[in-house]
DNA sequence: TTGACACTACGAATAGATTCGTAGTAAATT
DNA sequence: AATTTACTACGAATCTATTCGTAGTGTCAA
């Protein structure tokens, strides 16, 4: 029934954020959320089309849906948020960056520059791979 | 004339690859480029659909479209590779890692490990980003 | 001149994502 | 019981990306 998840589309990937930040959530709950993120950027999706989205989602698997207290249904992210990460980084490591996430990584540092203690972090995931080693 | 560069579409981005490896050329050229490089996975996209695509992208002001030696157009990418790469890394930390490019670097890592040398490439960039001060 | 060739230009088909209107339904309120 | 409220379900419109068929044009060789 259930063979590998697509990828999340852009508007669908607003949504998933929502719930991952949030956790189980209904229709109106994302709405609203993404209504108040978007109200001073862009014109907020209707009731209707985040809900025709959350049940195509829930089709595709990307959502888990149940009943809830009232009449609403509750929806519940099936794909992780690290999952979906590194599936889009993926993507775009091999589309932009002939496969090579050390350009990406320094491109990204460029774009938006780390704050000490991120690039502490980071310098810590690197010594730990040095050490493990890599391929 | 021209206001900013619109994002490249996936198709798009195939396409500015060839051009940004070899430089100027037509549609031709572009065209049995990709087909080589799609040929064992997809069905390589026909003639047409390259053209079609490569005027799209000079009307977009994407590409640049200057006369050859015989009859065919020869294209020039007016979008550089490091800003295509730092618009997309740029979006999707945006969308996907709620602006932290840090997390986007872990994920990176995480996904596709680097070599020592990349990993001594990336420790130097940002020893050099620790003095000189982030934001 | 005729025809093959190598291109470009254009229109239209297909596909996927996003949008929302409208209708249905059940519970809560009057 | 009738109305309002709060939802879901469904179909269809729109938009963008991608695809390619077909027709037009100029060059070159026979």
């Amino acid at each position: 029934m259930n063979g590998k998840l697509p990828k999340p589309t852009p508007a669908e990937t607003g949504i998933l954020n929502v719930l991952w930040d949030l956790g189980p959530g209904t229709v109106k709950q994302v709405q609203s959320r993404l209504a108040e993120q978007r109200a001073e950027e862009l014109r907020p999706s209707g009731y209707t089309t985040i809900l025709k989205l959350m049940q195509i989602m829930a089709e595709k698997g990307l959502l888990r849906r149940i009943e809830g207290d009232g009449r609403a249904h509750v929806y519940i992210p099936v794909i992780e948020r690290d999952t979906a990460q590194r599936q889009v980084v993926r993507e775009l490591v091999d589309r932009l960056f002939g496969g090579s996430s050390t350009q990406m990584v320094l491109q990204a540092l460029e774009e938006r520059p780390a704050s000490a203690e991120e690039l502490d972090e980071i310098r810590r995931l690197i010594a730990a791979r040095s050490e493990g080693g890599a391929a």
